[in-house]
DNA sequence: CCTAAATCTCTATGAACTAGAGGTTCGGGA
DNA sequence: TCCCGAACCTCTAGTTCATAGAGATTTAGG
């Protein structure tokens, strides 16, 4: 049994944003005590956490849904696991793709300039030309400080 | 000279979040007709797709800011741009971590499921033990159904 | 038993859009 | 040249996913 304020500690949730939870169905509204204040068991915090998981890989509060009601109907499972788990596969590695691009730009940009030499650095010509881009739009000059 | 609505299309950003972009000062004021139309130019066009890209990737409409407005002052942009680069970039790691992790578990399932055997995937089961965490917290045992 | 910390509900704020109402402008065809 | 439907305009309101206070009540340790 455990107050909302050691589970949003556990979690790593804030206490608000569990009662939220609770409120649009994400969470189970948890046992009472006489003075009307929560009590979790490790159930809560394991579905907390996997809450919290997957909202930070960018699922949505409906994806999440749909994910935690499928395991509340044993049969037939699979088949909206798998859809729900395909339409967000490609999604995923496209992201992968764009932030790998956009770390390597950081590093550049960290290891470059952390040296000191202002004034040589192109970071944001090179950011707004072409760091960000996953569909190729050629070669396009950067005119970003003309649309200012 | 292109419109909203052509700028819209070729940018892949909505008409009203082109003008939202405009009120709260990330895009520039573009021309306008004789009738009140914005007209832009191939400039909005490129700021515009660097907006996008960056909000994609999780960059808040402040950071974005950060970054457009260092491109104004040509004097010892390193150092901000620097600052703004770093603070991101162990950001940027975890993303892809994570997003990794997520993938290997996304396709998983998607090759386990796609066989059609409904009823011995333990998908769900996968998933709110382990699949989503980056901090280990050890093993514990799935009780998510507990919870609902 | 007493009190400080934590909890309760409720309402409001925030970011970042998105949608609709009601009116105006644009541009291609008759 | 005029007309009309699509696209544009402003403005207000709603959405999602939280987060922050106000003011009242409960809990638990000394």
């Amino acid at each position: 049994m455990m107050t909302i304020g050691k589970l949003s500690v556990t979690a790593g949730v804030k206490v608000p944003t569990i009662r939220y939870y609770e409120d649009i169905g994400l969470m189970p509204e948890p046992e009472r005590t006489e003075g009307n204040q929560r009590r979790y068991v490790r159930a809560h915090l394991e579905r907390l956490n996997f809450i919290r998981h997957a909202r930070d890989l960018g699922f949505s509060v409906e994806a999440i849904r749909d994910l935690l009601s499928l395991q509340a109907k044993p049969d037939a499972p699979c088949h909206d696991a798998d859809r729900i788990a395909a339409e967000n596969l490609a999604d995923v590695r496209a992201k992968i793709a764009r932030l790998k691009k956009l770390e390597a730009e950081l590093e550049h940009i960290v290891s470059e300039c952390a040296g000191g030499r202002a004034g040589e650095c192109n970071v944001l010509a090179t950011l707004a030309d072409h760091a960000l881009c996953t569909t190729d739009h050629g070669h396009v000059h950067n005119s970003l400080h003309e649309a200012s």
